[in-house]
DNA sequence: CAATGTGAACAGCTTCACAGCC
DNA sequence: GGCTGTGAAGCTGTTCACATTG
């Protein structure tokens, strides 16, 4: 039963089983750290962090335990080192390319947002479905044609953030699966469906409001 | 200790403690029967709805049921009656206007946004800080001072949609709090510090997009 | 002494099984 | 037969306490 000192009892059991809720604070971690980096910090205790992100202390040790022993104990975390490590575990060393489907307002935000540079992101192209759209400049790419998603194979970009509307989300995912894209960012207010080995995220920012007026 | 029969042993204990969860997913349910309500449909079965959103149909008739016995077994959930029941529970019924903060281009998406009207939302002033933008039209608005964000408290608009740099999102918050804001939905890559009365939910694209390769 | 790393207790959420109803 | 409503079981994730190390 201890997975420390006997690994691989079940073959459906993960290694170590992390849970989905610390991959999803990684970023957090990766990003307050990029930052205290760039402030020339050398180390931050477990405590401070939390202070910041407004966590508690366990939980960032628990999480960054999970991958190992980066901590000096009477110290804290080396940030350097750290941050590199982080990046390494949600692999997001290197620039990671990525498609932006849809040229409408909400994709040209996407397309100028500075954030995505911490995490090594990059839009690398987009496309539309409108003739209007198709050829348009939007900073320094022109917008392709959504009927030749598949060139994304060749490009071997396998991240894509899907700002359609929610009408087209469905037939747009099914293209960039067929295009060989393993991750989607599904901006629209929509349940993709898609095989199992792709990965998807979704924002929906009005369900997020949503919630807001229950607990005020 | 049964709570059902025995109300209100402890003061601190809420009568029926719903789980977050639940309510984060409660906006799902109120999209997903809206969209049937237009459609003509009468009655939908926790299997169908379960089917549409990719959850459990036990997670969503226990969600549901947190809330009273809205259903009729053997038949399912009378849809219309269902929407209306969900508004109320979440503080939706009645039109929620809310104040955008930020006019650039996540702003200017933000204010076109047609998802917000199902929830019964509606973008009801634009503020920035740059002078270039104030007086700009967007839509039918025009974008005011953020420096008069105080006017929010006359207008009784207790809900905010935070669109400004991560930099400049924590004098935003306060100053909302300032007047009057109950509600914060922070679209920066930050975390805000604000009252415990003040609910703030926030949702960081890049870090949404951060969680996608280590699952490829 | 200060801070990490971690098994164990705890809390919260999900899933199940089935009684009750249409 | 079909479907809801719900206690109970099971699972996942968080918090705690403390041994351990610099």
């Amino acid at each position: 039963m201890n997975v420390s000192t006997n690994i691989k009892i079940d073959e459906d059991m993960k290694y170590h089983k992390i849970p989905d809720e610390t991959i999803r604070r990684m970023p957090m971690y990766l990003r307050a750290l990029s930052l205290l980096e760039q402030d020339a910090c050398q180390t931050i205790s477990s405590r401070q962090l939390a202070q910041q992100l407004h966590l508690n202390p366990p939980q960032i040790r628990k999480d960054l335990s999970y991958f190992g022993a980066f901590g000096k104990r009477g110290i804290g975390y080396p940030v350097q080192s750290t941050v590199q490590q982080i990046r390494k575990i949600l692999k997001l060393d290197g620039t990671q390319s990525a498609a932006l489907i849809g040229a409408g307002r909400l994709g040209t935000a996407i397309a100028a947002y500075p954030g995505f540079s911490v995490f090594g992101f990059e839009v690398a192209s987009i496309f539309d479905i409108a003739p209007k759209k198709i050829g348009k400049k939007i900073g320094a790419m022109t917008v392709e044609d959504a009927a030749d998603l598949d060139t994304l194979k060749k490009r071997k970009i396998r991240l894509a953030i899907l700002a359609v509307p929610a009408e087209a989300a469905q037939s747009c995912a099914e293209a960039l699966v067929q295009a060989g894209v393993k991750g989607i960012l599904n901006l629209s207010p929509s349940c993709l469906a898609v095989p199992r080995r792709v990965k998807v995220v979704t924002i929906d920012i009005a369900m997020a409001l949503g919630v807001l007026p229950y607990y005020m």
